[in-house]
DNA sequence: AACAGTTTTGCACACGATTTCAATCTAGGG
DNA sequence: CCCTAGATTGAAATCGTGTGCAAAACTGTT
């Protein structure tokens, strides 16, 4: 049997189908372009005999010649985060969507790794590729893949990294004074004074620009500034460091977390160990607004980063990007708000 | 320009780096290639002449020839859950470190879109297929992939779905009978004496397998049956069940929930709404042991799923797949055991 | 220096699709 | 019935890589 049309491969091919529904391969693929010219007929009964053989068309071939591999890279510092997770499972149902694939690849905070990951994810020829990973940067990412325009997440309210933005990338430019505002005003309102910031990884750009805000924030409103207390966005460190800040430090009035997981790791440790109530001895706000914020435990007043206007923005950029890869680059804004729940008034 | 050597492409190939390097193209591909015999000084040539032009063997081609995508498709319900995204985090720093890279697909409630995404996901050619989603039956999954070998999840203590499991499938089974046991027995030694059974979605296999369990348990121990709360393994859903439970039906002694995020909300409606102690006044314990159940506002009394014991068991299968495709079916079992913390004595 | 045995090399083909281009078919008006 | 514009068709080239096989180069022994 080395006829190859009747060999039993494992996959069915489009020359099988081809032989089966007497017609050319070529009309087989036209049959899965929507765009190719082909009789109707024709097509419905490739089509048809294709399902019966069970066939699709193998995307790593179609690659090779179209230059799409309709694979999205997307790098992530830890998936088991509630934040990273949330806007990961967004992002997947709107590639998806889309009609792409989500190439998933996880950093470890080994900055090292950055150059050996990307050069592998590259071999990969994804049309796309986002990088949530603050030890990812973008000027690293341009330059090992050559054919993606990396997207820059930026917080045009502070120049905080804006040397690493060259007008090369294509934007996302997050606002965050909107809700850093609404939240501090809340907070001096029902009479907190003394503030502090627990800030999440130092090495992150998010933290450092939110850190940037709230200091000013809290200046413009004639606050004493705010003592610091360092956290890395994970609840036990949150938990720890605050406990010490109250005991070896000074206690505060108020609590602003970079985000929402390290500011339940401060509630807990304010509630459970040192007896303090939440909010009125204490006030806490968060940032990002996850799921888990509204749980009755917690139920946290926070800014809310929007994951859905998030999430089509950067569909947006990815989409005009890949229909014009010559194009001047471009920009979209999003904005953040503060969410009132129970842990200030 | 019609060289191919100095047309500027996006992207480097074998042929660029053997032009700049005087040596054949054959030659490039076996410097990439560990087992591949090539003279030890060629190599490094070839290596460091490739990392000048940034080069990166392009698995789309590679795979084409191979038969090998090193890709690893992960079908999921909803990534933004706790215990999927812990899950998938362990499961893309596994593969990674074994050299693959995930491919992830989420899916919709909706049944009827199974076939359409099995279908598509096969375009991929991935190597090995993961579905957690509870709606991708293992028989569709064998009848729409041919080349993988599905991993059937099992429940052996009890025969929940059994006529699945063709002996086709390589299995995981689950042992859940033993943290159960100890759960169910440290409740009654406090005093627990009337259980409820807060369910999951009731077409999830996990669920019905852990109630089938809990329910012998307890009918062993000389209790009266559960009564039967129905949830979805969501939080607001659990919140509002247990508070129609307690408002509506019976109060109980004893929440036993099929995941832990619904003990969250049901531990949140006693205390919250209905003045209830936890875990004075009603005992709960959970099943998987997620990362926020030890946060002190919970700390959560569970069963534990041990993630790395399970992860390891899923790598085991899916490379002993690889190396032997024709291998009779393989079987890896794992237990569960309870994790004792401050919602029940 | 000749020989056998091993390592290294490179040609040519295969993998499974898309796309160009010239040839063929179809429909409709004169 | 003929002619032309437009719609379909299929042969051949192409994408970037791995591998079988025969030839060449190298190793060390007598």
């Amino acid at each position: 049997m080395s006829d190859p049309a009747t060999r039993n491969r494992s996959r069915a091919t489009a020359d099988m189908v081809a032989r089966t529904a007497n017609v050319s391969r070529v009309a087989v693929s036209r049959a899965f372009n929507p765009h190719a010219s082909i009789k109707p007929e024709k097509r419905d009964l490739i089509l048809k005999v294709a399902q019966e053989l069970n066939y699709t068309p193998d995307m790593a071939a179609r690659s090779m010649v179209t230059g799409r591999s309709h694979l999205v890279g997307i790098i992530v510092p830890d998936v088991s985060g509630p934040w990273e997770s949330q806007e990961l499972d967004a992002m997947t149902t709107a590639l998806q969507a889309e009609g792409f694939a989500t190439l998933l690849f996880r950093t470890r905070d080994d900055l090292s790794l950055d150059e050996t990951l990307l050069t592998y994810m590259k071999g990969f020829n994804p049309d796309s590729v986002i990088a949530y990973a603050e030890n990812v940067r973008p000027t690293t990412l341009a330059r090992v893949l050559d054919r993606a325009v990396p997207i820059y997440i930026g917080y045009p309210d502070e120049d905080v990294g804006e040397e690493e933005a060259a007008p090369l990338f294509d934007r996302l430019d997050v606002l965050q004074r909107e809700g850093i505002e609404q939240a501090v005003a809340l907070m001096q309102g029902y009479g907190a004074r003394r503030f502090a910031f627990l800030a999440g990884k130092s090495n992150s750009l998010a933290t450092q620009s939110r850190e940037h805000m709230v200091r000013k924030v809290i200046a413009e409103r004639g606050l004493p500034p705010p003592i610091r207390i360092q956290g890395d966005y994970m609840y036990d460190t949150a938990y720890r460091e605050t406990l010490n800040q109250f005991r070896l430090g000074e206690p505060v009035d108020a609590i602003f977390a970079a985000n929402d997981v390290g500011a339940f790791g401060a509630i807990d440790a304010l509630r459970t160990e040192l007896g303090l109530r939440v909010p009125q001895d204490v006030k806490v706000v968060g940032f990002d607004d996850i799921h888990q914020s509204h749980w009755k435990s917690y139920n946290l007043t926070t800014v809310k980063l929007d994951l859905a206007e998030r999430t089509q923005a950067l569909m947006r950029l990815i989409l005009r990007r890949l229909k014009n890869p010559t194009s001047p680059s471009l920009t979209e804004t999003v904005s953040t708000r503060l969410v009132v729940r129970g842990t200030v008034g």
